[in-house]
RNA sequence: GGCGCGAUAGCAAAGCGGUUAUGCCGCGGCCUGCAAAGCCGUUUAGGCCGGUUCGACUCCGGCUCGCGCCUCCA
């Protein structure tokens, strides 16, 4: 019985699925003007875990994580840039899809970008004016009305007096209460604009806010009510709150609130999901405090799957200190698995559950994702794995761990690395043996001491020497 | 200021009202020509102060410290 941490409920609770058998999932992707840093690997490994966890529990997944490819910040870098904005976007998707393969990430089942959505946010945006959510002051925006939406802040637990509180004051704002939100940014020159029938000066012409791209996102491709919402802790206010503000105001049925008073609920998620942050010196990342690394960055130096590790070895609620230290912890942690599988042949990886360490893993992940936990049951596998060197017990830790996408290489490609050396190991291995089998150990030693400062270490085994890199 | 989260051994990180988490590091042993890997054993815990309890790291209250959100942000 799987129960996951329901940010809006503020508990674990039992998730039951709208239909029997079936879940869907929306999680809010990438604004792709830059290189994605390790925040947003996180994000795409959680949730990639969740989907691959509810895909081995039976279900049918639609997993949907769109891409912002329309946003202030775009257009001001293809304009420092000098390039078309469709340039630009293109070439951070690619740059994302490569970084994500990498990562081991399972593409989602659809992945929509903002500009090819942008009739059904005109849609959504003229329901709200027309329900009353929505206002059209005369300078072509269109804002969103949070005083005539009840449930405002239910998913952040803040009151729209608490914000007011703490409102910056902004100059020259059209909005009638300083917590409205744009809904439709007026044409401005030399930017991207769409035609929309919302008036002003330069006749409705503009470009979507940023919030209502994920509620006709969401509500196009999995309807007005879906199973769960993910996306980083950051996004909870405002971006998940307005998200809520906006669906569920235009997809209730015809009144001007968004009460169920006709008995009919119009809860947009049923579970909202936010993963922790990444910080680095205890601080989060972010572009704003340039404290960042990229995913392409810290590829150069560490192997992908070592940093799928590092990220699911920690549960996705918890803060994630990102330092070299850790990450060669985690290089160390994922080699003693490695180890573990090396040399014996896995043949069929399929999980018996009923085995009582398969059981110990399920229920871990069932308790609201607890990969940390699930990780120790694959240390106990290996364990055993290398005192009885059990087929069996192989299998079992390999089709454990490819429930999370982890431990499916050849367990000598992951410990030989990448082949940059420009020594030839084998042939000094074979000189090392000749030299201790007369022997001569001197040479044999400085032979591995040579390789050993070539970051390359070895093994000798009943079977012959083997090798890994350090 | 408002709202929320956290504090576990040298480092990282979980579960759990009483019984070994797990990984890395350290120490001892086995194995090895010596190593490495592996195996066995082992040292370091639960921010502080109270309370509940036969018993609390685990529940309750207070305090201290750290972090996040309240502005674009995964």
């Amino acid at each position: 019985m799987l129960k996951i941490y329901n940010t809006l409920a503020r508990e674990k609770q039992v998730f039951t699925p709208i239909v029997a058998g079936k879940v869907s999932m929306y999680v809010c992707g990438m604004t792709v003007y830059d290189y994605c840093h390790i925040g947003h690997a996180r994000v795409m490994v959680v949730f990639d875990m969740v989907s691959r966890w509810l895909r081995t529990s039976g279900y049918e997944v639609t997993y949907v994580r769109n891409i912002t490819d329309i946003d202030d910040k775009i257009i001001k870098r293809a304009n420092d840039n000098n390039e078309p904005i469709s340039h630009l976007t293109q070439r951070f998707i690619d740059a994302m899809d490569e970084d994500s393969a990498k990562l081991g990430v399972i593409r989602p089942d659809i992945e929509p970008r903002a500009t090819e959505f942008v009739d059904g946010m005109i849609q959504m945006i003229s329901a709200l004016i027309e329900k009353g959510f929505a206002y059209t002051p005369d300078n072509g925006d269109v804002y969103y009305s949070v005083n005539n939406f009840p449930g405002y802040g239910k998913l952040s637990g803040k009151s729209l007096e608490d914000l007011r509180a703490g409102e910056r004051v902004e100059i020259g704002t059209h909005k009638k209460d300083p917590m409205d939100f744009v809904l439709w940014k007026a044409a401005k020159p030399n930017e991207p604009s769409w035609e929309s029938p919302f008036g002003g000066p330069n006749q409705g012409k503009g470009r979507p806010g940023w919030h209502i791209e994920c509620s006709a996102m969401s509500s196009q491709l999995l309807g007005p009510n879906f199973d769960i919402h993910g996306g980083g802790q950051d996004l909870q206010f405002p971006h998940h709150e307005n998200e809520i503000a906006q669906s569920e105001a235009a997809n209730s049925p015809n009144s001007n609130t968004a009460h169920s008073h006709n008995g009919e609920p119009c809860q947009m998620v049923n579970y909202w999901m936010h993963n922790g942050f990444v910080r680095v010196d205890d601080e989060k990342m972010s572009k704003s405090l340039g404290n960042f690394f990229t995913i392409r960055t810290v590829l150069e130096k560490y192997d992908a799957e070592v940093v799928r590790f590092f990220i699911l070895r920690a549960h996705y609620r918890s803060p994630l200190n990102y330092s070299d230290v850790h990450l060669d912890d985690a290089k160390a942690a994922l080699t003693r698995l490695y180890t573990a599988l090396r040399g014996i042949e896995v043949s069929d990886k399929s999980v018996d559950w009923q085995h009582p360490e398969a059981v110990k893993f399920k229920t871990a992940m069932d308790d609201d994702f607890s990969t940390s936990e699930a990780m120790a049951v694959l240390f106990d596998l290996a364990n055993e794995v290398n005192k009885t060197k059990s087929a069996e017990t192989a299998a079992l830790l390999k089709g454990l761990a490819d429930v999370v996408g982890l431990l499916q290489r050849e367990p000598e490609a992951y410990l030989h690395g990448e082949t940059d050396s420009v020594l030839d190991v084998d042939a000094l291995i074979i000189q090392r043996n000749e030299a201790k089998k007369a022997k001569n150990f001197s040479v044999a030693d400085q032979i591995r001491k040579d390789l050993a400062e070539a970051g390359i270490v070895l093994e000798d085994t009943p079977q012959g020497t083997i090798w890994r890199r350090a």
